[in-house]
DNA sequence: CAATAATTCAATAGGTCTATAGAATTCCGC
DNA sequence: GCGGAATTCTATAGACCTATTGAATTATTG
């Protein structure tokens, strides 16, 4: 309600409010929303733990805004690949490194997005669930258009397909943030080279 | 400490740990282990809250067991699925098939095991791992020997299949598990024409 | 540098939670 | 139906947590 919060131009603010929403990504990721107390995210940003409230109302509107922000960019970034000229199996590797890479880079936001946001009430997750079924669909269209185009074996269901590219790219998601050894990029490779060709060897083409 | 929990023999008992354990993956499925309270899973097992101490030494034991119960059989499964003399196309159905019908029968427990065991302490997460990289081996040479055999493609990274083919059955689990609507065998079917086939149009066989 | 606004703080009310202790109740063989 | 064991209960200590309040501090601007 207060315009407290509208009243930006301040730098301070913003770099702090940023600083806040990191934070309180950082250890809902590590210990869940319910496990997470205001005063370790405090912490983790070098605050006392009331001062948390003059960035966040409430701690479940800092969860809502750390869903925002791991969302953020994402479905325009899955967007503009969708919409590129590109031969599908390109379109679908930028796909893979795209979603890989935002959970390499943003990795905690993502995270809690995913695993936290049914803790959310009703109405802070409609904002989300349109900017989330938003992804889906997109990336349930690129199908739909692959298919069309021959790109695709005409049999393939386009809902579930999306599904597995979004289940695939969060497990594996998942694995990367927790070993920053692994390779996003031959990941991403391994994935899309599976969804398009399978593991069965070729028929003999003779 | 107490020998209390082992003088079984009494059916009642070990009826009652039965609901307990149930209720602890219902409530801990619903909110995660740090929201749930044991107020809410002794309620929701008809005693009062004090009483679950009786069944469990701690909140965090109950976690333990929960996700024991939830691999319960599951390895073993598996195992046979491996070990049957089957086409590997068979054996991969059965593994999905398996996979999501243990999310819609336990699917509680199966949920907490996957979500939740993190937040258990070293020493009692060591025993689950076991388990549960078991369950990754097992699949892992699978694929190994199919691979072997010539049933797949021989430049088949085994251990990113294993990966995908569990991060698509818990991803396809978790919606199994909010929508008792979808079908478990149409999904499986899918899963392994996906893996095996890929999305690709066959190449012109002429 | 004075005044004003922005940011951070200490202190705490009020709630919930886990786990324990010991009393009350139920169950069961006899 | 009696007596002891098994099970469940009430009551509560002690800890932690969210959110508020109003004061203290820091930054900014004229």
């Amino acid at each position: 309600m207060t315009e407290v919060m509208a009243a930006q131009a301040h730098p301070r603010y913003e770099q702090q409010k940023l600083a806040a929403i990191r934070a309180a990504a950082s250890v809902f990721a590590d210990l869940g929303y319910h496990g997470a107390s205001t005063k370790l995210i405090a912490e983790r940003m070098g605050i006392k733990q009331a001062s948390l409230y003059y960035y966040f109302k409430s701690k479940q509107q800092a969860l809502a805004e750390v869903c925002l922000y791991g969302l953020e960019n994402y479905v325009e970034r899955l967007t503009m690949i969708a919409t590129a000229r590109q031969p599908f199996a390109a379109q679908l590797l930028s796909v893979f490194n795209a979603h890989l890479a935002a959970y390499r880079e943003k990795n905690e936001a993502l995270k809690v997005y995913n695993d936290e946001r049914l803790y959310l009430p009703e109405d802070a997750r409609t904002e989300l669930k349109e900017l989330g079924s938003g992804y889906r669909q997109v990336l349930e269209s690129l199908f739909e258009k692959a298919v069309a185009a021959g790109d695709l074996r005409d049999d393939v269901d386009c809902h579930f397909a999306a599904q597995a590219v979004i289940g695939i790219g969060n497990a594996w998601g998942d694995l990367i943030v927790r070993d920053r050894d692994l390779d996003v990029v031959s990941i991403a490779h391994k994935c899309t080279d599976m969804l398009l060709n399978g593991f069965a060897p070729l028929p003999e083409t003779h």
